[in-house]
DNA sequence: CAGTCGATGTCAGTTGCTGTCATCACCATA
DNA sequence: TATGGTGATGACAGCAACTGACATCGACTG
């Protein structure tokens, strides 16, 4: 038998998100999220750089997938377009989590520190992606612009997929709002 | 004579630009900077939220031009040149404080927590435009693809200008990657 | 079975930030 | 000129986020 109970990492981040939750996430002080999870507040500063960053263990693997899925993609495809292949099957995977992604958004929501910690996740994200369209041979600020307006329409189709009481389609929203970029940006 | 020497946001202000470039912001305290300003720590959070607002001071004049300018466009105009206009009229009033934006910019460069700040920022004037285009008519989610896509343009033409050793044109960096931005959305 | 290792606990300390009350020049008004 | 209100600041106590240093002890290794 083991010292201690496995997955002390795992316990942590639903402890945490069960708090601010229940509580909001300035009313939630480590120490309770530790407590809640039978651990100590200086372990949680060993899994976690900060009480924000809990709530963001997923990003790493998010970003490998956008980034896999944009290299893998034919290079006959407009850089925009293979973006928004790469964004449709990362909203694919956010889909199956379809729960849990709405509970984590309105704790997020609720508070703006937690909204300045995902912003910069999301500025990371079209980081990559800018990476990998000049792997590609897209040139600057081309592949920026292309990796950041990919973003923005992400966002702006996850929002429109969270606050839906519908059973609205992640991918098919990310789809049709690049269309809606496509539109705007033609000047209309 | 006055009880207190005046201007004391002012002094906080260029205290706190001085110490962060001089040693950065993590390793400069409030305390530190109020002592510099000729004032104590507790006055400083008076004047500001937090440590980092501080550098942000001029934020909310910014977005009041944004707003101002976009809204005075004529309706003719479609969305996303109507916020390109905005945006160049931004541009022109940060060229006026050259260095100011550049010294400011590489104190933000060299800590992520202000990063987060100056995202958070952006995404309050990408907010405000595209309020500011609901009330002209135009509706959602054309409204805020047009904000959003306007001020990743914005990022970009921005940090491309401040890292130039040259005296390029902001405004026209501007329009430039707007340009940029239309022909990378077309598909190619 | 001795020694190492890795995850956790314990404890003390710094700093960002807040609440509360005191101070005192300035100003209006009687 | 006296009086009382106001606003910016100081002084002080306290909480919570975060860090560094060292101790603990089951698991693994040779």
């Amino acid at each position: 038998m083991s010292r201690w109970e496995p997955d002390a990492r795992g316990r942590l981040e639903r402890a945490a998100l069960e708090l601010y939750g229940e509580r909001g996430f300035e009313q939630t002080t480590v120490a309770e999220i530790a407590a809640r999870a039978g651990l100590t507040e200086r372990t949680f500063f060993r899994h976690f750089a900060d009480k924000r960053e809990v709530l963001f263990a997923g990003a790493g693997t998010l970003q490998d997938l956008l980034v896999s899925t944009l290299a893998s993609t034919p290079d006959s495809a407009a850089p925009i377009d293979a973006v928004a292949a790469a964004l449709e099957a990362a909203g694919a995977l956010l889909q199956e989590r379809r729960d849990y992604a709405r509970q984590r958004q309105a704790v997020i929501a609720a508070n703006v520190d937690l909204q300045e910690r995902e912003l910069i996740k999301l500025a990371s994200l079209a980081s990559a992606l800018a990476g990998t369209l000049r792997q590609r041979g897209v040139r600057d600020p081309a592949a920026s612009l292309a990796a950041e307006a990919g973003i923005a329409v992400f966002r702006i189709a996850f929002e429109l997929w969270v606050s839906e009481a519908s059973q609205a389609d992640l991918p098919q929203l990310i789809r049709e709002s690049f269309d809606e970029l496509k539109a705007v940006t033609a000047g209309k």
